[in-house]
DNA sequence: AACCGGCCCAACCGCCGCCGG
DNA sequence: CCCGGCGGCGGTTGGGCCGGT
């Protein structure tokens, strides 16, 4: 059996403090990223690796971009996740200075209470409804396939449509058990053509 | 002013893949 | 090849905030 690895005595949880925090950067400027397991006791928190870890890619780290999301960061993740799915930290890496939990929380917050009162399904980017045509939401759904930017979201619903770009139809499962694009690939494809052919 | 419900988001939890022994 | 440790990831939680009543 795995043992929790926030199971030790005297291990600090919740919001990190300013001085935790300096601690962290402190020690993390001198020392660089890694090795997180031993981490906290090297650098004198009471907190485990993994939440050192995740306080310092998410808040501390010198390139993070706090703050609200460009109306051009917003499109290119919903276009993102039409082709990803749920693979916050492939999406992440396509946004500089965003982490996949910043990414992730604006997701299910913002995003996704959109698409839904668009009329769109956030899970596959399909339109809720067709069958019933006299819905409200399929209305609004139509006529926003028709005006693309009658309203403040400025995406071109025809990509979210287009199948031929997600290269699996269940791209948005929750799973990534059977993910076939590897970090690497997306690497490498990012490399090979800086452009995906979504942005056409 | 008090209460309530919904929203936001920082952080935790548990699983999985990778890698070294 | 097998096993265990570690880092990374996505899902989920819960406390604080805010607007409405």
């Amino acid at each position: 059996m795995r043992k929790p690895c926030c199971d030790e005595e005297g291990t600090n949880k919740g919001t990190w403090s300013k001085q935790e925090d300096q601690k962290l950067i402190d020690y993390i400027q001198t020392h660089g990223e890694g090795c997180w397991r031993s981490l906290p006791k090297a650098a004198g928190l009471h907190r485990c690796g993994k939440s050192c870890r995740l306080r310092w890619i998410n808040y501390l780290k010198p390139d993070i971009k706090l703050g609200n999301f460009a109306q051009d960061e917003e499109e290119l993740i919903i276009k993102l996740h039409a082709l990803l799915g749920n693979r916050w930290s492939l999406i992440a890496g396509r946004l500089p200075g965003r982490t996949d939990n910043e990414i992730k929380n604006y997701w299910n917050s913002h995003i996704r209470r959109k698409l839904m009162k668009m009329g769109i399904d956030p899970e596959n980017h399909k339109l809720i409804h067709l069958h019933r045509p006299s819905s409200s939401a399929a209305a609004a759904a139509t006529s926003m396939e028709k005006k693309p930017n009658s309203n403040n979201l400025n995406l071109d619903l025809t990509i979210a449509f287009d199948p031929s770009l997600t290269p699996n139809p269940n791209s948005a499962e929750p799973s990534h058990k059977n993910n076939n694009i590897t970090t690497k690939e997306m690497d490498h494809q990012s490399q090979s053509a800086p452009t995906l052919p979504l942005f056409n």
